[in-house]
DNA sequence: TAAATGGGTTACCTGAAAGTAAACTTCTTT
DNA sequence: AAAGAAGTTTACTTTCAGGTAACCCATTTA
C-alpha cells in the first residue's frame, strides 16, 4: 500500500471523521434528540469547557456530519442537528455502539 | 448526562478502539486478507515504523479485536487475524468505509 | 445598576500519542 | 565469520488535541 491508498481509505477517513473525545456523544444524542440546542447539549456534558464542546462542533459543521440553526432574538439560540449526509450512518454506528457496550 | 453515562457510551468506546492513526488501516488489510504475517503488513504501511505498528498491533490484541499467532521456527513467524469478536462490525466498517470515500 | 443569560472568544498550558533512530536476538545463508 | 531477516525493544523527541480560566457581547430581569 502507497500514501496514495492510505490517504483514500475510506475508513480510516470516517474513523478520524467520527472520533475525538466528545463526537462520539454529541452524536450520540443528535440521534437521539434530533436537534438540541448549544446550551442543553453543553449541560448533558458537564465535563467539556464550553471551549471545546464548540471546537468539536464546529469541525463537525465543516465536515458536513452536522448542522447549525441560529435564530434572531434574545438569548441567543442555537441549535444543531445532524446533516442529512450522516443519516446513513445510523446502523452503522449503532452495531458500534452494541458492540462497545460489551468491552 | 452525568460522567457514569458517558464511560457507557458503546459509541464511544468503540470509536476509542477502532481509530488511532494506524489502527483502520490494519483493520481494512485484516478484512481483505483474513491472516497478514507482520511483515507483509509493514510493507503495506511503508510509513510507520516497526516500533509504532508493533504498538498499534500490541493494542488491539489487549482488547481483543485480533489475534496474533506465532509460528516456531526460524526466521520468526506470526501472524495476525481478526478475532471473531471483531466479525460482527464487518457491516458497520463497510458502510463507514463507504461514507468516508466521498469526504 | 448590576447580575444573569446564551453562545461564544482569547491566551496560554499539558500529557499522551506518535515519530526517529538505533540496537537486540536468534537463526540461516554465503 | 559476516551479513541478513523477522519481530521487537529502548531511549529520546516532537506534535497537537484537549484542558483551564477568564473575558466579551447584547439583552432581560430583579
Amino acid at each position: 500500500m502507497n500514501f496514495k491508498e492510505f490517504e483514500q481509505c475510506g475508513l480510516k477517513r470516517s474513523l478520524d471523521l467520527l472520533s475525538g473525545k466528545w463526537k462520539p456523544l454529541i452524536l450520540h444524542h443528535l440521534f437521539q434528540e434530533k436537534e438540541i440546542r448549544f446550551i442543553e447539549l453543553w449541560r448533558k456534558m458537564p465535563r467539556v469547557s464550553k471551549k471545546v464542546l464548540v471546537e468539536q462542533l464546529q469541525q463537525m459543521q465543516e465536515h458536513h456530519i452536522i448542522e447549525r440553526i441560529e435564530l434572531k432574538g434574545f438569548p441567543p439560540q442555537v441549535y444543531y442537528r445532524l446533516h442529512q449526509d450522516t443519516e446513513p450512518l445510523g446502523p452503522a454506528l449503532q452495531i458500534l455502539d452494541g458492540w462497545g457496550k460489551n468491552r
